[in-house]
DNA sequence: GTTGACATGCGAAGATCTTCGTAGTAAGGT
DNA sequence: ACCTTACTACGAAGATCTTCGCATGTCAAC
């Protein structure tokens, strides 16, 4: 399994498209991220053209419209990111980093048993 | 409270000196770092500094040899970064967050305990 | 076939990050 | 006073990130 490098923000945001759109042109993807703030489509298109050189995205270039995809589903980068930033900013405390994400954005009670649940299922599957 | 930009990961990995050892020298922080990785001394220096200028850390300038200290305590940063990730990649779920960092690293049955009491502890403070 | 719409490729600029060498300066011992 | 040592300041280079304009190519419609 081939390590691919840390999405950079710019790219995550591209991959963030990627992951909920499914497989998408230059376009679709420009039209997405061009609604929330302003975006050329070159600059959009550069950005996938260098997230292929580098493996982030695969690429479909049978039709007109090359057809980029996420080379890795949504959790396994997630996974990269969390544990980054894991080893990087709380010395391997998960507990700490729940704590930093708890801290910073208000979560609803729904969210805490949701956490509950997936816990309890977590430590069910070892 | 004014906004500090999100540290870079050499300035974080500077910041984690400062939080565990309390105010530095450069030549403190220095030694704590090139035990893990090569680094020269002019290069923590101006790390050091450029972070001085961007108000992550504070320098005190009484001695020879200037002190920093870290402008904010570890765990504002932690919710800094945190949060920050929790917007760009997990769509605001600490649940997915704390999925990845479980599923990135192991995790102690003593850290899943911990992590139910903290879990405990904070829905009880509200 | 010419034109218009739309696509990619390419180059380059500006910002930021990271690195380090060199120069200058202050302190302390001899 | 002088020399050594230790420190800061400064400038600059190279890497990466992000941005965009322009050239070029393709396709369909007229």
């Amino acid at each position: 399994m081939s390590d691919l490098p840390r999405p950079t923000d710019a790219e995550l945001e591209i991959l963030t498209v990627l992951w909920s759109r499914g497989p998408c042109t230059v376009r679709d993807v420009h039209e997405v991220i061009a609604q929330r703030r302003p975006a050329q489509y070159t600059t959009v298109l550069k950005l996938m053209q260098i997230m292929a050189d580098k493996r982030l995205v695969s690429r479909d270039e049978k039709s007109r419209a090359h057809v980029y995809e996420a080379a890795r589903p949504r959790e396994v980068t997630q996974r990269q990111l969390a544990g980054d930033l894991l080893d990087r900013a709380f010395a391997g405390s998960a507990a700490g980093l729940l704590m930093g994400a708890l801290g910073a954005r208000k979560a609803s009670k729904k969210e805490l048993a949701e956490i509950r649940r997936l816990l309890d299922q977590f430590e069910e599957a070892r």
